[in-house]
DNA sequence: AATGAATGAGCATTCATTCAT
DNA sequence: CATGAATGAATGCTCATTCAT
């Protein structure tokens, strides 16, 4: 029992710490999606954080690890769903659904750090892209490879490239979570299942 | 004789005026697809047209209406690219072939100022927007109703949506687009092929 | 019996406190010895300590209140060694010898707090150097009518202000001593020995 | 005539800056001679030029550049004139006398820009030290081979060292130095006086 | 006795913009 | 046409200080 209530009392104030920076990522995310990394002034995320702009740096060193973190939080999350994904052994249609899924759903949910990520990470300056550049990596993999899977099990056309699929894929659901978050009336389930449909089936008759 | 005489009182000195406005936009359009507007500055911007800072007002009234020229210009040429090929009266799969074609080379012509309206035109704000959306509503039209041309021709299924799919399509370029920019060694023709592969024909086997 | 009393009427977190104080005081000498008093920061004097930056506060009630405070711990020390050595009856040159000793040593063993005195201590405001003016002027008396005896005994001459000279063996001997505190390899007694050298007999053949 | 007028007109408007940069130059040794590199700020600075703040940057890149010019300006000066000093074939103790008198005229004149490069110059980095440290060497040598040609021309003891005595006699001189700027009404051509009589003499009868 | 957390004021610096020349 | 010079507002960041716990 003790070691059961030590092992969650132990981190309390860490805990505290730690929840409170996760609001502090999540505040930052929502502002550098809206007014790019450029155009967001600590003021702003503090703002929504509730605190005062000085307060700030008791949870960010500086702006750049701000975007830095928002960045790996997305990434991480999105890569981790990923894994999760392709973990599965299923139809290779199936994935292909899920992946979509994931991706466009984390657009609706205003998961702006993805959003951040993808359209703001390039500002910062290469040391602070170690991690993401090793996420990306692991993600390009995941999704080439159950590509590659496709075209060995026949699922999938034997010429077509993976690689320029796998971005393709991601340029398609990027613009259209992009759109889904800018139009809230956009039916989430219609958009991610005409998307499947064009990557799979084109649009030649 | 209207337009004779319009030619002519434009003065030597509008038409000097006219071609370094150009210089100009471009030298804007070049920051702006590098730093992002908040991240240019006007310095910058001066430095690439080789005058000072202060000079840069005899060309733009704000740093805004800079940006805005600078989406009008790129998105204008775009367009008017788009309506050429869209006249011609060819078969769909000659058409879409042209569309990804003038898109994606103008990436790889660095034409930035199309880069800039892409990624850039949000932070204008509305008042600003009011030609581009013009201009938007017109290429999406003219995208859309190739579509159902296509559709019409028993070229496409016909279980499509084209907004969809115009959408979409959008999307992939300018993923391909951004991906063109950054990596010279990437193969134009290659690209443009796989990109028109994928939309026509999907992955399936 | 007085002495005694006081002793013990002092509580034991009394002494654990003054015990610490005196820490922190040395602590804060160092780092302004080192950065000025304007360089430094509540948090580097807090980080020799050991201890959190808030924190300090339970030893000072202001940072200025610790320039005053360091300012005070070092040269009262240096004043009562003086006190002590102008006490000894002792012919003059023994004496000089011995101010100019007590003063180099205190440098070489980084006593910060007089480094502090002697740099810093225009950087409080008026109210806070009453006590160091006391003593400022206590310590110019002794080392005055030090030199006044030496003319007096006729070993020195005759014709030299003892306020001037005063003065000038401070300025030398604070020369030295910021010498000493950077070089370690300078030689102490070597420097003693010179420094006194020069000002008893000048440089003149 | 053109010539005439060519040779001073052109350098006008590099003139009219560089005036205004001695003048900002000066307001910092001011600033900085006063509150210490640390507890200036560039609004003083700049409120004693008459202009804003943000204006300041027209003239120094940064407050640590601000420093690094205002250091160089007053020792350049200073070691000019003693070059000037050490070149004149006199006898050692007009040299003396002279090369006191300059350091005490240059404090009492307000010469800032000496005084700040005395006490504030460790504050720069060592990048920013590079100038300094050569002028220093210079200096030094000059001092030093004064002393040394005493000595050979039997002028001076042999026993002395002349490093040590060179930098004896800065060490008094800026003691006073500082004196004589706090102090008004100390007299000049007394103080230098004396100053000359101690290093030469000592005090001993 | 100490700390985590927050604050507010200040500061260096940047930058879009203006304007006389 | 262009520039030098200046401005003012903003912005990221630091830091002394406070206080509940």
């Amino acid at each position: 029992m003790k070691s059961t209530s030590k092992t969650i009392e132990t981190p309390v104030m860490s805990n505290k710490y730690a929840q409170k920076k996760v609001v502090a990522i999540e505040a930052a995310a929502q502002v550098f999606a809206d007014k790019g990394f450029h155009g967001a002034t600590t003021q702003d995320i503090a703002a929504v954080m509730g605190i005062k702009q000085g307060s700030l740096y008791y949870y960010f060193r500086s702006k750049e690890q701000a975007l830095q973190e928002v960045c790996e939080y997305g990434f991480e999350n999105y890569v981790a769903q990923m894994d999760k994904i392709c973990a599965r052994a299923q139809p290779f249609q199936a994935t292909m659904q899920m992946i979509i899924t994931s991706h466009l759903t984390n657009y609706r949910q205003k998961n702006n750090a993805m959003k951040v990520h993808n359209d703001q990470r390039l500002y910062l300056p290469k040391e602070r892209r170690v991690l993401l550049k090793e996420l990306g990596t692991k993600y390009r993999r995941l999704l080439e490879s159950t590509i590659s899977d496709g075209i060995s099990s026949n699922a999938l056309r034997a010429d077509i490239d993976p690689h320029f699929v796998a971005y393709s894929i991601i340029g398609i659901c990027n613009s259209w979570g992009a759109y889904l978050v800018r139009d809230e009336a956009l039916d989430l389930f219609d958009t991610i299942e005409q998307c499947a449909d064009l990557v799979l089936r084109g649009i030649l008759n």
